[in-house]
DNA sequence: ACCAAGATGGTACGGTCGTATCATCAAGCG
DNA sequence: CGCTTGATGATACGACCGTACCATCTTGGT
């Protein structure tokens, strides 16, 4: 046949060029022309490969969400960890450390809040996928208070894994509005983990 | 002179349909004509009330910011109320227990998604006023662990007053996203309590 | 060699949005 | 009573956006 090109490469291209534009300038300033300067192609293309504007927004969004999952992959290391550096670690990944880590929390915090009305985003069920870190948070709780087999720690410890997950979103939602640092966001994190793992150095 | 109205009032009829609009349809649908069509009134009408649209853009947000700070204004009760009783009135200022802050949740994580990029929205310096409520809170536990003056409380209170607030944070995405009822949310803020305020009644 | 089909470019069209301009109405004051 | 001025309505204009359509090039199979 004609001219063959790798599909998959060409749409990471383009939804990378998506997430650039949404991260520096809105979800509104997502437009086909824009996308399309900014991946250096046609906006016939962009239509191409995306069909329509809600395709190139799904497709977006997507590829945000996972690279937000696979930077869990590596994450279920040998499981003698102690349970605080496991959750140290689903801390570290879930706040936007780095520059990367902060667009994506840009893009998804644009989707969530167009998510939330009925503005052409979908009802987002993607974006409740963190929400199986609960279980994951709370195993770690469970293990943490000496329980042989991994469920049935009560619910209180369910609760706890609530805290740590709203805290790391209200830290990073934070942390993009300007109002903590990488050091003060550390700094609160480990406090968490203090604070929610027995009063071990407790107090101030 | 001519008929006089008063503009305060006709203000806030649009800048309420403004709020009403982006609570329903998101920030790009909080169009002249949109906005115009929910008060009412005509186009010509909103334009001349507000300038362009930046100008309606920035006295809806004002509204909104004024509005929830006006929730804390009766919250500075007789100063004897328990320490926990006070940071569990903040907290409930603070979540989208009912139909009208869960509106004022949705605007507002609509234009915090919307400062952080360059989409005409300013530097977002009202949405920063909830940082006061760090002093607030740690005050409380100040208050809470004995401290006779006000301030000078260890460093590690002021970081337990970040935990509350990001989770405060966090829990209201977490509301506004589906993931948590009023009674789930109410019980996580209790543990958060618990949590956070010595070791009382604690574990499962 | 050539042609069918995939991939890409160019462009036109209808719609909407923000804004500016022109026109009208209403009311208080001299 | 009429005029000045504030308040409101109607409309026009330029820009941009999403989408559809038409044209062109490229390449692999026969």
């Amino acid at each position: 046949m004609p001219r063959l090109v790798d599909h998959d490469v060409r749409r990471r291209q383009i939804t990378d060029a998506s997430r650039r534009v949404v991260a520096r300038d809105g979800l509104e300033a997502a437009t086909f022309q824009a996308v399309a300067a900014e991946a250096g192609v046609s906006v016939r293309l962009v239509q191409y490969y995306f069909g329509n504007k809600q395709g190139l927004l799904e497709a977006t969004h997507r590829a945000v969400i996972e690279d937000a999952a696979a930077r869990f992959g590596p994450a279920g290391q040998a499981e003698p960890a102690a349970p605080r550096e496991v959750l140290r670690g689903i801390l570290l990944a879930l706040l936007p450390l780095d520059d990367a880590q902060r667009a994506d929390a840009v893009v998804l915090a644009a989707f969530h809040a167009a998510a939330v009305t009925r503005s052409g985003i979908g009802p987002d069920a993607l974006l409740g996928a963190p929400r199986v870190l609960v279980d994951v948070v709370a195993h770690q709780f469970a293990r943490a208070d000496g329980a042989t087999d991994g469920s049935a720690a009560g619910s209180g410890r369910r609760l706890d894994a609530e805290i740590v997950l709203a805290a790391a979103s209200g830290l990073t939602q934070g942390m993009v509005g300007g109002h903590h640092s990488r050091e003060t966001a550390l700094a609160v994190a480990d406090r968490l983990l203090d604070r929610v793992l027995g009063p071990i150095g407790a107090s101030s």
